[in-house]
DNA sequence: CTCTTTATTGCATTTTCTGCAATAATCTCT
DNA sequence: AGAGATTATTGCAGAAAATGCAATAAAGAG
């Protein structure tokens, strides 16, 4: 059974006229008679009853019309489907984040994304550093990540969301607490907490050179998994931890001040990454979506 | 799209292998290749990412996946469903029935139906004459009919499920009431109530010529719509009435009688009609349930 | 950088499909 | 009951397509 000789029996079955048939599938009337006896020997049934005046369905042919209804239906939903996919109005994203705040552009994109796109699925993989992330974009394992990098390889096309000034967060009842600027010299004698360094890591890379032109070498008492936990040993009055803007913007803790530092740095970028070429349309329509909810820095 | 194009679509999206599609679909890789590059060119949207190492899905091509395994399901299903209707296990049987106590048959008949073979559904059709149902048989509205006919008409097969008396229904508190046999010859002076009169009506011809043979004009007072209404008309009173045995079985009214006839008459059989040459296997499977549940006049 | 693997393209062959003309069968009208 | 008309079917020839073999090209693996 083919799906032509299901059309050819639908129109047969619809018209019972096969030169009516003929007509509506635009060809002469003998393959129509051909497909259906053919269509007939294969199934071993016979599916009209018919002389050269009448053509009627026989109980098998009737009971053939739904069910052939059913596959050209099936054919006209596997094309929409396919088509529907084309233009990016479905399918499936990888998205990878790692590093802090990411997961509030993530979840902020992943709400917007199902009211608005709903026949989009995302895959949302949270990663422990920016690094990896950035590796599965290369390797295709995900389709945009979300992070902070110093470096981006080649073929990889990034948007930045935010450009973040360095914080120090420290304890509330810190010398400095209150004050809204600082130097990292002023934290020469300080305890701190940091993450667990990592190649590729922005945030060590920055407070490394800080410290360097400051002239100290940090003394670093605990590591954090993360930085949450990080901005908890800070309430909790362990030390302090050097972060971004944003993640004082999104902590409300009456026990962390947050002090902006002021010596010079390379910017640090919260940025989207995704490999050029996309050949996932949806991951297209991501990426618009993004630019209408998602910041973009100046 | 077809379903050729379908099912290489799916051999090559499970193998992720032109070269192993190909032998799983008994065929060179080039129509392969072909057939996909096809499928897309009329889709307009890449199904494949692919190079000279790898096959790998698109998205668009994720999407098909389960659409394409729907239309082989449906194509199978399709055969599935036709071919049991071929072999009678599916289908629709139209029943016409007329006469007294013909529904009793019926009843039984789609009790069973349901119970044995839940594929099959059965149109019953009360019709009020056995004439018109016999006719609805040869015109092929209706594939068995049941009844009592004194002419078969040729291409008609019929098997009889009861050969019945003649009895004549009395008022309990009638002179006779309580005798088991009379003849018509006893009931010359009585008040009947007969059916509509009818062409081919076994129960008029037969009072007819009982009425005839014994020498009277019947003095019918009352013409009833059917057979129940008759008799209630005779629990009520107003006369006799000529009937089947079969009716006597199944009525226990206290205010009526019944009195077989014995005047020897043509035979009274209750019969199934079905046309020679049946083309629907449903039929078929109905009749050979009916040889089982119901009884045959020897 | 070379070799191997594998999808793709060219081309010839075979198969299948399609259409026109003729035929046969049956229903309808007289 | 017979003649005519309608319509499904069959025969045959041409066209379209699908297929396979051989060659090519391209990309990854060692």
């Amino acid at each position: 059974m083919d799906s032509k000789d299901v059309r050819t029996f639908l129109a047969v079955a619809e018209e019972l006229h096969f030169g009516r048939a003929a007509e509506r599938l635009h060809m002469a009337q003998p393959p129509v008679s051909r497909t259906i006896r053919a269509l007939e020997d294969e199934l071993g049934v016979a599916l009209f009853k018919r002389d050269t005046r009448n053509v009627q369905l026989t109980n098998a042919g009737q009971e053939l019309v739904q069910p052939a209804r059913d596959i050209m239906e099936a054919f006209r939903r596997a094309t929409r489907i396919v088509q529907a996919a084309g233009r990016g109005e479905t399918g499936l994203v990888r998205i990878a984040y790692a590093g802090a705040s990411t997961q509030v552009m993530v979840g902020r994109l992943a709400r917007e994304s199902r009211e608005a796109l709903p026949g989009i699925v995302l895959e949302l993989q949270s990663q422990n550093f920016a690094q990896p992330a950035m590796a599965r974009v290369l390797t295709g394992e995900v389709d945009i990540a979300l992070g902070r990098w110093d470096h981006i390889p080649a073929g990889v096309i990034t948007r930045v969301l935010a450009t973040e000034d360095l914080v120090l967060a420290v304890p509330a009842h810190h010398r400095l607490a209150g004050k809204t600027t600082c130097s990292i010299t002023d934290f020469s004698e300080e305890h701190f907490i940091t993450l667990a360094p990592h190649p590729g890591s922005v945030l060590g890379d920055r407070f490394r050179k800080l410290c360097h032109s400051g002239g100290f070498e940090p003394d670093v008492v605990q590591i954090a998994p993360d930085t949450w936990t990080a901005i908890s040993l800070v309430s909790a009055g362990v030390g302090c931890s050097l972060t971004v803007s944003t993640v004082a913007n999104n902590v409300n803790d009456p026990n962390v001040s947050f002090i902006t530092v002021t010596d010079s740095t390379e910017p640090v970028e919260l940025c989207m990454a995704w490999l050029e070429n996309q050949e996932n349309a949806a991951v297209e329509t991501i990426l618009n979506l993004s630019e209408e909810i998602l910041p973009t820095a100046s």
